[in-house]
DNA sequence: AAAGAGAACAACCGCCAATTT
DNA sequence: AAAATTGGCGGTTGTTCTCTT
């Protein structure tokens, strides 16, 4: 399923030059223009994916096959979800990275919506961004123990504050209409067996803790603080093609790409953070080797829109981490 | 207000394995 | 069985945006 073209060795079958269509007819390159977006949902609408080379050709569109690929799944297809990383998901990321390393595609498969690309860009602008400036290189042992003990705890800390506030707001603000369509209850990470870590913050207590994921279980915009941005007309021109020409300008910019936070229709909110798809042996390895212990700690979860990567974000934070890092280096633990 | 620097992100590239012809 | 094509991956680049001076 993964893996594929990464693994070692091998071999001589070097056939390059992916696209002979290439050498052929004047390929496009760059940007995006509308009606080639429209051109590619609209024949992937009707005809549907794959076979990109003659998907190219048989659409009308004047590029490579793997640059329609990457253009859909990377943008265009209807659940893609961008921008606002969640505490949640940054945690995440953090997490399997420090397992699995640069295996974006096996990261991405577990943040729902997420694409390889995003992922990979946010580890580079802003993990490493932070490892620049501790000074430290991002694959030394140094930074790893920086992330483990100290930004993934930290991290923990402020999705359990985000929790704490959030509910306190629910609480003060008794509202008449009911929104127990989470029953207070909020799940955040995966543990073992396919199961959610569910904290009843309503009862306080760990009493569904494990329990078998159901759709309840799922972070979603009624259960969480996180802030889902409105269907991106993008989307709505995929469901129903209307274009609105004024839409694009036919440039990257805000006037091209209106909503960076877009959420595509099919995207149900229930879906938000499914790991279901976790396997068993990663779970169960991530468990065994990864020192989860501090995601046990977590009480509940409430996705933080603010900030992306809060971590080291502030002056106090970085200085926080500064500290740490130093002590970390003077006794070598904690 | 303008210029420069850095951040963010879409898109491309080369490589490789799998699949098809 | 061999060659060609396709699909997928991680790494990198180039453009645009945003913040700072």
């Amino acid at each position: 399923m993964d893996d594929k073209g990464r693994s070692s060795k091998n071999n001589n079958n070097n056939n390059n030059n992916n696209n002979n269509m290439e050498d052929e007819m004047d390929i496009k390159r760059g940007p995006w223009t509308a009606e080639e977006d429209f051109k590619l949902i609209n024949y992937i609408a009707t005809n549907g994916e794959g076979r990109w080379n003659s998907l190219s050709r048989c659409a009308g569109l004047q590029r490579t096959g793997k640059s329609c690929r990457l253009r859909w799944l990377n943008y265009l297809r209807p659940d893609v979800r961008r921008g606002n990383i969640t505490l949640e998901e940054q945690l995440l990321i953090l997490e399997l990275h420090s397992r699995w390393g640069n295996r974006w595609s096996k990261i991405a498969q577990y943040l729902q919506g997420r694409t390889d690309n995003e992922i990979k860009n946010y580890w580079r602008t802003r993990v490493q961004k932070h490892a620049r400036q501790l000074k430290c290189d991002v694959n030394s042992q140094q930074f790893k123990d920086t992330m483990k003990y100290l930004w993934m705890p930290r991290l923990v800390e402020r999705i359990q504050s985000a929790s704490a506030s959030a509910t306190a707001t629910a609480a003060a603000t008794t509202t008449t209409t009911n929104t127990t369509g989470s029953a207070g209850t909020s799940s955040c990470m995966t543990t073992s067996n396919n199961q959610f870590m569910n904290y009843d913050y309503n009862n306080n207590n760990m009493g569904q803790q494990f329990g078998v994921i159901s759709n309840n279980d799922y972070i979603t915009p009624e259960n969480s603080s996180v802030a889902v941005s409105p269907v991106s007309d993008l989307t709505e021109y995929y469901s129903a093609p209307n274009p609105n020409p004024e839409y694009y300008s036919g440039q990257m910019g805000n006037s091209y790409y209106p909503d960076q936070n877009m959420v595509g229709p099919q995207l149900l909110p229930e879906n938000y953070f499914d790991y279901s798809g976790l396997l068993d042996e990663d779970l169960t390895a991530m468990q065994e080797q990864s020192n989860l212990n501090w995601f046990e700690n977590i009480n509940g979860a409430a996705s933080s829109s603010d900030s992306l990567w809060n971590i080291g974000e502030s002056d106090e934070d970085f200085w926080f981490l500064q500290q740490q890092q130093q002590q970390l280096n003077n006794n070598g633990s904690f």
